[in-house]
DNA sequence: GTCTATAGAGAGATAGAC
DNA sequence: GTCTATCTCTCTATAGAC
């Protein structure tokens, strides 16, 4: 067991408030939650959060610039080591838990969009860190579409399919079925593939 | 000109608050608007939303509930009188619509499906207000694709897709270029007609 | 670096006038 | 049916103790 230095101690602090945050911000919003009910959820009180953080929202910006595509990039990194088949199946398995296991994911990325999309000085912050996912997708599907204009087309209708298709099954289940993204990713590529010969 | 009635004239107030909520809303949230700027906003003073509706979440939920899903009907309704060809040009071009020119469409359906998350009692109520839609696509869809299941799996996509692309325009537009959802349809519907002919 | 106590502002909701 | 005045509570942010 060793000892925690200064700077140590004020980086946990720092993560398991980030952390306290992230789950009150996805259950009760921006404007929702109050800093005592966050620094509270991460065992601290307010204090804690002024010494750390400036300010409320600064916290909000400072989780959305460091933990906004976390889950994103981990999935698409997995998704890197599957083979292509693999791939498909694993990424409707992913709808699957994102929307049914992680409550937080999808509130808090809603959370993010409305912010950026508020506040203009952080749009372009935000778009970044929401390409960083896309341009590794983008790489997974240049294995098996050639043209890169194509790839990245179709890297963007993945995300903005998967993110459509979270969102309903949280909120109504039976609309999407277990299968319905992998699905939709076979009749994707098989069309976008038919169309390419077609040139 | 002809003179209200004490119930249209309450009526027209209802209608005017309603709108005026839908922008103050979108622009600021639930939790971030006040009801004093809504009453402001409409023409109003604060006293007139507590007559017409018990409080600021009550006028809220009454919003999701007659016109959560306005604009897309009326765009469904649309669709339903194109050819089919055509429908797809015009589906793109909704997408770049909505994204570009109508500030509030996109961020009032995220606070919506976000009060829905939130609030389990209202879940089913803003489901079935998004199935009608859905339902009126799903007609559409059926008049290509003659198996109902592949229909209406084919409508869940197509939605999620759109608000999908919807939101990462409004943030990225470089990312979502203008036929990009029309290509995505093709695909898709060339993918998922090859699929039936295979079985 | 974190806690406790508090100042100060803002906003939801109500009562009574018109 | 709507407006004005106000009551009340909550929450952000700060100051000073430890």
């Amino acid at each position: 067991m060793t000892r925690l230095t200064r700077a140590e101690a004020k980086a946990r602090t720092r993560e398991r408030l980030l952390d306290a945050a992230a789950r009150v911000f996805a259950q009760k919003g921006l404007a929702g939650a109050s800093v005592d009910e966050i620094a509270e959820a991460a065992g601290y009180s307010i204090g804690a959060v002024y010494s750390n953080f400036g300010s409320k929202e600064q916290l909000f910006v400072e989780l959305l610039k460091e933990k906004a595509n976390d889950r994103v990039i981990r999935a698409a990194e997995i998704m890197a080591d599957a083979e292509p088949d693999e791939a498909r199946r694993a990424f409707s398995q992913l709808v699957i838990e994102v929307a049914d296991k992680d409550a937080d994911f999808a509130p808090l990325q809603a959370e993010f969009w409305l912010y950026a999309v508020r506040n203009p000085e952080l749009m372009e912050t935000y778009a970044e860190r929401m390409r960083e996912p896309r341009d590794l997708l983008t790489e997974l599907v240049g294995r098996s579409v050639p043209d890169p204009d194509r790839a990245g087309e179709l890297s963007a209708i993945v995300i903005a399919l998967f993110q459509g298709l979270v969102r309903m099954r949280r909120v109504d289940p039976d609309s999407v079925p277990d299968e319905l993204f992998g699905r939709a990713l076979r009749w994707l590529f098989t069309g976008a593939e038919a169309d390419e010969e077609q040139k």
